[in-house]
DNA sequence: ATGTGC
């Protein structure tokens, strides 16, 4: 099929001309390349006699490869035609909202949905110059969890046409919570008890068994996301900061379809794709361009790779859950792939790993990526019922697939959960708002209503915790002060900080804490965190989630040291 | 957050 582009010259990009170009060869050594056409319609239309450089306009990727020029040739775009010199940049309006770059997006929508919450003005300034700055954005949002990163903001979803910036997202792409139902009962967990399930929570640091064994679990049916040797060695590690895995009893649930009772033990994972994401992230940023305009090559690559850690991560959750399934019902079987030490014979290995994952599958509640980038269908539409049929939830999937002409954007979440599964599009019906280690996590539902904008309010997001209410630094000074250095005191089940009284009732308290790293015992402390019921409090006073109950948690675990 | 940056 011929293809409709412009040729213009780089040096002077007021001078174009519309080409309509038959098949050719899209190999440009080619003597019937598409390269030749266009330096001779070069030479003709635009008096360009040595063009020798060929260039995107916009992205400014240079075409040298047949693989660059499959990539490019598409209808109505703009190649730059140079003598040598390198690309000078398009300065023209993007086609719906936002701008090039250094042009504000004066009319970029900014909600801020923190009012109980304490936020600081810091994170608020990086919302909105974030939203002034970056090419393409249209609307932006802190969830009341929003406090400050070190260049732009944590608990913020940024919305943009036309442009992907991989900085907004982070290092830790793929980074979630998921929710598995155990068999324990609250009595095998509760006071005195949870010291001996701490006890038994043993074997988890270090890699988890060979490379060749995680590359199997990292693949699932057609796909596999091995990141390679040196990352995968990090499989079913929980990591560092505000990652944990915790034990927690389910005090009450009011819903039904959350398939979760009232004094049921449940494992929540909060983890990320460890140095993989950061990688990948270091592969697509650099300082003259944190963005890629999303026709560019660099964009698609970096979303394959995006979603290759996002699949990772929660392969990484689940394994993890693995691990502390088979610390936690040592009797049952199907766990047994969570330790290292069973030997397992290597030929009916890929039909282990698939059993077992079919096993977890069944316990996991839910599971939710919280540092993203996803192509949406962009305003929110009302969402299908819960109870959809197959054709609804069909034709939904269909509103998203990216068609020419759909209205469509990418949505950055930085530390915000989705309001519905990226897979169905339909709305989630549970959950979890951590507070801190040791401190309630509160179960939400997301409501959608005609008063947000079916979810345009929310950017289709929550919070997704407590958030800081002080900076690392802040919190390994103070509160080690505060605690005089007692480090211990913080890990116990009475320790004054996890006390806190909600409606007369004291819901913290009683968890048992291990982390053996000094400095997370600060950093992580409750007080380092805001209060998680004021972030619930302005979520449902927005009108975008309701509680559907809330977790205690028993036993938390950060790290241990000695490897056992 | 991080097989951490100089």
């Amino acid at each position: 099929m011929p293809i409709r582009i412009t040729i213009s010259n780089n040096a002077k990009q007021s001078q174009k001309a519309v080409l309509i170009l038959p098949l050719a060869s899209l190999d440009p050594a080619a003597p019937d390349s598409y390269r030749a056409l266009v330096l001779k319609a070069a030479q003709n239309k635009l008096q360009i006699r040595k063009a020798s450089r060929i260039f995107v306009g916009g992205t400014g990727q240079e075409l040298c490869t047949e693989d660059e020029w499959k990539s490019a040739l598409r209808d109505d775009v703009t190649l730059l035609i140079s003598k040598g010199e390198e690309y000078v940049g398009l300065r023209k309006e993007v086609a719906q909202g936002g701008s090039d770059d250094g042009i504000p997006n004066l009319d970029c929508t900014v909600n801020i949905l923190a009012h109980a919450a304490s936020v600081d003005s810091l994170s608020v300034t990086q919302v909105e110059t974030t939203a002034r700055t970056l090419p393409g954005l249209i609307h932006a949002v802190g969830q009341p969890d929003l406090h400050p990163g070190t260049k732009f903001p944590i608990g913020a979803v940024f919305v943009s046409k036309g442009w992907i910036h991989p900085p907004l997202i982070g290092g830790d792409i793929g980074c979630g919570m998921a929710w598995y139902k155990t068999k324990l009962n609250r009595n095998q967990v509760d006071g005195d008890k949870g010291r001996k399930v701490a006890e038994k929570l043993r074997g988890l640091e270090g890699a988890w068994r060979s490379q060749q064994e995680r590359e199997v679990w990292l693949a699932d049916g057609k796909e596999e996301y091995s990141a390679g040797p040196e990352w995968d060695a990090a499989l079913g590690t929980i990591g560092a900061g505000n990652h944990f895995a915790e034990i927690q009893v389910v005090e009450d649930a009011v819903a039904a379809e959350t398939g979760l009772c009232p004094n049921d033990v449940v494992l929540l994972v909060h983890s990320g794709s460890r140095g993989y994401g950061g990688n990948v992230l270091k592969q697509y940023v650099s300082d003259t361009s944190p963005s890629l305009r999303e026709d560019a090559v660099k964009a698609k690559d970096y979303m394959k790779e995006h979603d290759r850690a996002c699949n990772w991560a929660k392969a990484n959750r689940d394994l993890i859950a693995l691990r502390f399934l088979s610390c936690l019902e040592p009797g049952e079987e199907t766990w047994g792939l969570g330790r290292n030490t069973d030997e397992q014979n290597s030929t009916d290995f890929d039909k282990l790993v698939a059993r077992t994952k079919a096993k977890l599958r069944e316990r996991k509640v839910v599971d939710i990526w919280h540092n993203n980038v996803e192509r949406i269908r962009w305003p929110p539409r009302p969402p299908p019922a819960i109870e959809s049929s197959p054709e609804e939830i069909a034709d939904r999937t269909e509103s998203l697939s990216l068609d020419e002409g759909a209205a469509y954007a990418y949505v950055h979440r930085k530390g915000a959960a989705p309001t519905y599964d990226p897979q169905t599009n339909k709305p989630l019906t549970i959950l979890p708002l951590p507070g801190s280690r040791g401190t309630p996590t509160i179960m939400l539902r997301p409501v959608f209503s005609q008063a947000t904008q079916y979810g345009y309010k929310n950017a289709l997001s929550l919070a997704h915790g407590a958030g800081r209410a002080m900076s690392r630094t802040k919190a390994l000074t103070s509160i080690n002060q505060k605690y005089a250095g007692d480090s211990a005191s913080l890990l116990q089940p009475n320790a004054s900080s996890q006390a806190h009284v909600k409606d007369g009732k004291n819901v913290r308290g009683g968890t048992w804490v291990i982390c053996d790293e000094k400095d997370l015992v600060w950093e992580e402390a409750p007080e380092a965190y805001k209060d998680v019921y004021a972030v619930a409090e302005d979520l449902v006073r927005e009108g975008v989630a309701e509680v559907i109950g809330w977790c205690r948690p028993r036993v938390s675990y950060k790290v241990r040291n000695g490897g056992r």
